[in-house]
DNA sequence: GACGAAACTGAACAGCGTCAAGATATCCGA
DNA sequence: TCGGATATCTTGACGCTGTTCAGTTTCGTC
């Protein structure tokens, strides 16, 4: 059924405006496609959100576009460089996420790390193949510096959080504690949501469904974590 | 170099004692290999091992034992058959580190809940390509029920945990602190073995290695995770 | 309008998982 | 001790995969 074209061209071919790719999923027009790279991308998240990461094959993203399965090769050398692509997209959608958590968090930075976590399991349950690419590094560039680059940035967001829960200055390295927090809230929120993706929480859900039990669990879930606030309020807990 | 017997038999066959295979590596001489399934069993083991869970193929933990890459469907159906198989070898040994940790953590259960935390990450870290294996569904028979038992009995051994410090019972059905309290657990460990087994963890260490690293890091981490404890210690932290 | 560069094709290669049919060893009853 | 039933493994093939390479088509620019 997605066969819908064969490659024969109807009188097709305007020659002239530059309307080349509408999207991903149609068959190709033109001899050059004006934004195959584009449109590969594209078509690799359509082929991640319906087949997931293992069902993904280079080939059938060429297909898709009506390419052949060489082209690809032509703008990302390989298909670990097409998935970078789209990690990258991934971490940059995930940052902005982290974001929008943190201003939803408004002055309070606990509430401000907590929101980031609901942001973090909100990405990868809206974009459950695309998160777990980004972190199935066996498939991508590790060593691309904008891969790097996009990861650092949605640690970054984190980092920040915790650091003024913590008390600790934007400037100064990191200290153990301050590690063991950004650790802690990165590794909580990142096993919860592969978990989930995995489908391990399944059988716990009620008859709600899986997105509701999820949704209604991670706040009771992210209240487990106590990162120890710095003194900032002198006589307060030390341990 | 590894096609180091030709078919050609020269004198060998014993016929009459059951050597047959004696692990996995070594090249067949007989027909019938004798314990087929137990070394390719082993032989995936060792594949994993070597190149991690992308890297592994069927035909050359086939090729491996000396065996045609037809041989293994008879045991174990297909690929996922086989990692399946590999998958329950696994969880049972994590089920057996989650006990140890248990035993371990002595009579206080937070510290048991601790020490359960040191030994999931301890599998991860042992056994990094088993451990993804385990959670990577889209290569599982995930409804093969020696896999449901294998995985759910490492599952009640972190629940039983649980139930001690929220003050449930074993038998009452879990409430909302306490799955709260095991899904949060289980979260984060899970996410921080996971991270790290990426490699997500990398840049942070310091001059001592990765190993390291983690381990002096992971008591940290899981200090940050408080399960409320139930009312067994009358006037006791609320909060 | 010609020409160099960029984009893409077509055919090929080795490797993959899996299937059907045939070969071989083992088991078990006569 | 033999012989057939049965489990085990091989052979050969199929369609799929990612990737390479030589060739074709188009674009951009003189």
């Amino acid at each position: 059924m997605d066969r819908s074209d064969p490659p024969s061209d109807p009188g097709g071919r305007t020659g002239s405006g530059r309307q080349s790719g509408s999207g991903p999923g149609r068959p190709r027009e033109r001899y050059h496609h004006g934004d195959l790279r584009a449109a590969l991308v594209g078509a690799a998240e359509e082929i991640l959100g319906e087949k997931g990461v293992e069902g993904f094959t280079l080939r059938e993203a060429a297909r898709r576009i009506g390419v052949s399965p060489a082209a690809p090769a032509h703008h990302f050398g390989d298909v670990a460089g097409l998935l970078t692509e789209v990690a990258i997209l991934g971490f940059e959608e995930l940052t902005r996420r982290l974001e929008e958590g943190n201003r939803r968090g408004g002055a309070d930075p606990e509430a401000r790390l907590r929101e980031q976590g609901v942001g973090y399991v909100g990405f990868a349950l809206a974009y459950p193949a695309r998160f777990q690419l980004m972190f199935r590094n066996g498939r991508l560039r590790t060593e691309d510096p904008r891969l790097k680059t996009a990861g650092r940035a949605a640690f970054a967001t984190l980092e920040s959080t915790i650091r003024e829960i913590t008390g600790l200055g934007p400037d100064r390295p990191l200290d153990a504690p301050g590690l063991a927090g950004v650790l802690g809230a990165w590794s909580m929120v990142h096993g919860f949501a592969q978990l989930a993706l995995e489908g391990e929480f399944d059988g716990l859900a009620g008859e709600d469904g899986r997105d509701a039990f999820l949704r209604s669990m991670l706040p009771e879930v992210l209240a487990l974590l106590s990162v120890p606030a710095g003194r900032r309020d002198p006589g307060g807990k030390g341990g």
